[in-house]
DNA sequence: TAATATTACGTATTACGTAAAGATT
DNA sequence: AATCTTTACGTAATACGTAATATTA
């Protein structure tokens, strides 16, 4: 078993509908159908019931609906969690004063900026009145 | 991101030990490799301290893998409730009973057994003293 | 030198798409 | 008849193994 049968089936069973499922994935629907025969090959039991052209939850379906729903957000967000991580890109952050202020008035905030982000970088500009 | 990405990950992080990971897995070495690399890559961060030939966890590593765990442990839970949805195979309770004994005195506990489990079948079989 | 990890490349598995058939409303 | 699902089959993507290279103790 993989997430992509987890993606499939779950996109199906918010649809109820094999046809928009695939829309939805981007793919063919006989994929979607195939990969959907291979999960419930796996797990030993159907998912949906089939007599019907109607597609419709069984028991099993239902109750797995919710893991598979589950284990989508946990990885998604294990996933999302990993971009705390990556190094940031060197941002910068300009500053802009005018002529009767002087640059050590702000010394005391670029200090401290300086220190919670010392990857980026400060670029003062004088400016005239206009911007 | 599939879960054969995390299934390899954990079983190296386990070893910190490509080869050792891999005869686990009883796939190559290069194949592993190449699944950390990908998924490194979909992260954005690396999983392992390369610079040493040893294996170490990154900090985003010892995330990643607290998460991946999770995973691999909750949909091994996901696919083994399903096993309670297969329809079970027809089993034989066989009750043996000596003669001074009537097949009546069982009589309540089969009738409890028959109705938690009316899919099996109960074989009432007389012995003889010696077994 | 020995052990391990990575890269290169050919192969085998498999997921996918298109086309055809089957089933249901 | 129309819509949807499944089956059949060829193709394309990719995971894998073998061999070669690189790196480290």
């Amino acid at each position: 078993m993989e997430l992509r049968h987890l993606r499939y089936f779950v996109t199906v069973a918010k649809e109820l509908n094999g046809s928009r499922a695939s829309a939805r994935l981007r793919i063919s629907q006989p994929a979607v159908s195939r990969q959907l025969r291979d999960l419930e090959e796996e797990l030993g039991v159907p998912l949906f019931h089939r007599g019907n052209s109607r597609l419709k939850l069984t028991p099993a379906g239902e109750a797995f609906l919710a893991h598979a729903r589950d284990l989508l957000r946990r990885s998604n967000e294990a996933v999302k969690e990993m971009t705390a991580f990556r190094p940031q890109a060197r941002r910068t952050l300009t500053v802009g004063y005018r002529a009767p202020w002087r640059v050590t008035t702000l010394t005391p905030a670029l200090r401290a900026f300086g220190q919670s982000s010392p990857e980026d970088e400060v670029v003062l500009r004088e400016m005239a009145p206009g911007g």
